[in-house]
DNA sequence: ATGGTGGATTATCCA
């Protein structure tokens, strides 16, 4: 069974793509961030045709998440259980369209949008960090409740966990910029301390693996991007890991998203 | 090389 996530950057200006890799990837199930549209607009034949079932959790243009699976897709959740809200200005804050959980084949996968921390200052990043810290309480919860518990907590965590994930973190530190800040950081180390592997590091070691490059002053040939897309594997899931994947050909050419899509893959069910 | 990122929406916002 092949399991992947792929932050595909709008699905609608992305679904011949999206199709296309579908058809060639021959992944089982995919998590599926920003498809920046709401239920009405969503492609659900692009799926169907190709014997996909899909879940999708979408409010506005922005954010979105999705999960498809060709081998079963049952007890879909939008949100986690008291996911932060975020609103400014008075606005009444929502809970946006940034997690779905659903079980395909015994996996219980989560597709995840972390929030972006926009920058360390921002009143995003303490909304980054707490979105976090809540989910990262239920992940304790469903392994504590079941061991055996087979979990893939996947998508784009907005994350650089290590120096080596950036083509060149002085130029992050130098400018303030987020992603390589120890709060995220530990934020993200809380996960592993909780049980949880990167279960694609092992496969793809750096430096120089990314799975995101900016659309902007030439990163993806320059090769400068940054490994922010993971697959977080509860200990029963990541000990059926045999193989992943970044799939960089993915973010060539025209049209292509600024992430690439990450695949890891299992071994039989016992 | 007279360009320069791209998407959703349409003058900005988001990443």
């Amino acid at each position: 069974m092949k399991i992947a996530t792929w932050n595909v950057n709008s699905l609608r200006a992305r679904a011949d793509r999206v199709e296309g890799w579908l058809l060639r990837s021959d992944v089982d199930v995919v998590a599926i961030q920003e498809t920046k549209c709401k239920d009405e607009n969503f492609p659900w034949e692009l799926f169907e045709r190709n014997g996909y079932e899909v879940a999708h959790f979408g409010l506005s243009q922005w954010n979105g998440v999705a999960i498809a699976s060709r081998v079963g897709l049952t007890d879909v959740e939008r949100t986690f259980p008291d996911q932060p809200a975020f609103g400014k200005g008075g606005k009444d804050p929502v809970q946006e369209a940034r997690a779905i959980g659903a079980t395909c084949n015994g996996v219980r996968v989560w597709s995840l949008y972390v929030p972006n921390g926009r920058s360390l200052d921002d009143e995003h990043m303490p909304y980054k960090l707490d979105w976090l810290k809540v989910l990262n309480g239920h992940a304790a919860e469903w392994i504590s409740q079941d061991p055996q518990a087979q979990i893939a907590l996947m998508g784009d965590w907005n994350i650089a966990p290590q120096d080596e994930d950036v083509w060149d973190i002085d130029y992050f530190r130098t400018a303030g910029l987020t992603h390589v800040s120890e709060p995220e950081r530990d934020a993200f180390r809380a996960f592993e301390a909780t049980g949880f592997e990167d279960v694609v590091r092992r496969h793809t070691p750096g430096p120089g693996v990314y799975t995101y490059w900016d659309y902007t002053q030439l990163r993806f040939p320059r090769r400068e991007g940054m490994r922010i897309d993971f697959v977080l594997a509860s200990p029963a899931l990541a000990a059926r890991v045999v193989n992943a994947h970044i799939d960089r050909e993915e973010r060539k050419g025209k049209g292509a998203s600024d992430h690439a899509p990450v695949v890891v893959e299992l071994s039989e069910d016992e």
